[in-house]
DNA sequence: TTCAATGCAAATCCTTTGCATCGTA
DNA sequence: TACGATGCAAAGGATTTGCATTGAA
């Protein structure tokens, strides 16, 4: 458990952040918090209205721009695999990578720790503050390279 | 997966994919290869307008799609700085990141190839078999950090 | 000649916004 | 209590699609 971005709940993040706890913010950060995939909007929305039903639409659409903004959330596109929705995930302390099949949709989070020396290079190079890191990468996984090969 | 991806103009990689090169798609094909940053699909089909009126917004979604699929081109989002809109830019060979300032807009493009290592080893250790990467950074340049230390 | 490609306009999909009301701090 | 947050509905913007026509191979 590191102490930094990613250790405490969003609930508390909230307060850290200055922003108000209300029902609906709650029923969203559950969601992500207890969410093993990526959800986009619709999802997100849909599951928060089992916890509270009232939760609307626009009201997702405002909350995870805040915890964007807010640096409690991110925000991925998966390489626009489905569409152009987006999708979210808590955003923990470390960067990691996104691979995703191409062919099936599956979608696997090596770490990249082993990216860091580069990204102190980058920063050193450029003389950019870097804060944010988007690894995306498309593939075939297995299952689906032996599938085509029949 | 044409000979060499970065090697031929893109009227030529069309040829190679099996369609048609039709006006529209010369126009097309010409402003991305005249571009020096990174257009939206308005801004492409207002420059594909100059060499050829009839050019449609319509057309140049095709189009775009069609490049995509056959790997003639990259679309990126830049970390949606802007709106949600994709931007496009030619296919080369090689990997190269994205690194872009949050704060003026600017994107350059570093080197990448140090990611090499990183590529391969996370190809044989998930068995995908890799075909796209996208490594999108977002920070601070240090033009826009000296302003703000103002 | 043939069938892919295109222009046009309408339809879709995703996201944002105005406004009156509600509820946290 | 005050002001931020919300629900609702309507607006907005980007992208896609149906269809008749055009044109590359």
């Amino acid at each position: 458990m590191a102490s930094q971005p990613g250790s405490a709940g969003l609930v508390d993040r909230m307060r850290m952040g200055g922003i108000r706890v209300t029902g609906p913010r709650r029923a969203i950060a559950r969601v992500l918090e207890e969410a093993n995939e990526h959800l986009d909007v619709e999802q997100i929305t849909d599951r928060a209205k089992k916890l509270d039903p009232s939760v609307h639409r626009a009201t997702v659409y405002r909350t995870l721009g805040l915890f964007k903004a807010l640096g409690l959330v991110d925000e991925l596109d998966l390489l626009h695999m489905k569409g152009d929705r987006h999708f979210y995930e808590v955003r923990t302390g470390g960067d990691h990578a996104h691979l995703i099949c191409t062919t099936c949709g599956k979608v696997l989070e090596p770490e990249s720790s082993a990216l860091e020396p580069w990204r102190k290079a980058l920063s050193d190079q450029t003389g950019f503050q870097l804060n944010y890191l988007r690894l995306e990468v498309g593939g075939t996984c297995p299952n689906c390279m032996s599938k085509q090969a029949l």
